[in-house]
DNA sequence: TTAATACTGAGTAATTTAGTCGGATATAAG
DNA sequence: CTTATATCCGACTAAATTACTCAGTATTAA
């Protein structure tokens, strides 16, 4: 029940893109030296990203990633979804598989918990994580 | 950001005992049949249980597990804490060991998410879990 | 032309998960 | 008193996942 740090990276990376986001793309290596995560790392968590659409790597000297939409239109849900994959607590009966899916009382339990979790990271954009970021540092 | 299987058996067990909490002790070759989970990691899933004081065993013959508080005064909250620990979706700085914790944005977004999901899991207990398999079986 | 940067695929050590195994201990029933 | 039925307990292990690293290619601005 534990996000990964992968996840967790993702979003932090993310909010610095945002700061940035007037100021042109944002290269992986200064990610990497404020936030403190591994360059190549971050590589493959923006490979996912930019899978997703979230962002665009422009390449060469003064390249970097840009957001693809305005902060206002990326959720952390969006993020989370991207290099983690659908956010649902348990995955059972994932393509109707279960045999007792019918008369399992526990589904409707972590359908509620996953819906939860999913309405908080979805109200949740990268425009009110920048914003907090900013907030916190002045 | 999936529970593991302990805790999704941990749930399902509990439920089964709550369904015989009037008939006496329930043993784990029940549990194990019904729900089709090994009876061997069974005991380690109740070793936690027990720690936890959710449930009493009791050995011998005809013994089995019952449960140590009303099914109404038991949660989903309890049995995955006692499984699993804390809720918590990221434990960054988990004992004031993060430094950049103070400008950090996204640790209040992790504790929103955490929380919606201990409400959710803190607020359905087991008489509710019973009664819907109760419904289901109907 | 060079330096900076993104892109890509493969590999790997550490950790966690999801169990198993072999026994010791307690108790009800016959 | 013996036997069958249970919990209790500690150690072990295979498989999966996580959290990266490594080596190289492609692209672009200065």
């Amino acid at each position: 029940m534990r996000l990964s740090t992968k996840g967790q990276y993702a979003v932090r990376a993310m909010v610095v893109v945002a700061l940035h986001d007037s100021t042109g793309p944002v290269p992986l290596r200064y990610i990497a030296e404020i936030e403190d995560i591994s360059e190549q790392y971050l590589e493959q968590i923006f490979m996912d990203l930019r899978k997703d659409d979230l962002v665009t790597g422009l390449r060469g000297a003064r390249g970097g990633y840009v957001l693809n939409r305005p902060a206002e239109e990326i959720t952390s849900g969006d993020i989370v979804r991207a290099v983690e994959g659908p956010i649902v607590l348990v995955d059972c009966d994932h393509d109707g598989a279960c045999q007792r899916a019918h008369v399992c009382a526990t589904r409707a339990l972590w359908a509620r918990v996953s819906e939860s979790m999913s309405q908080v990271l979805d109200g949740t954009t990268l425009a009110d994580l920048a914003n907090w970021a900013r907030e916190k540092s002045r």
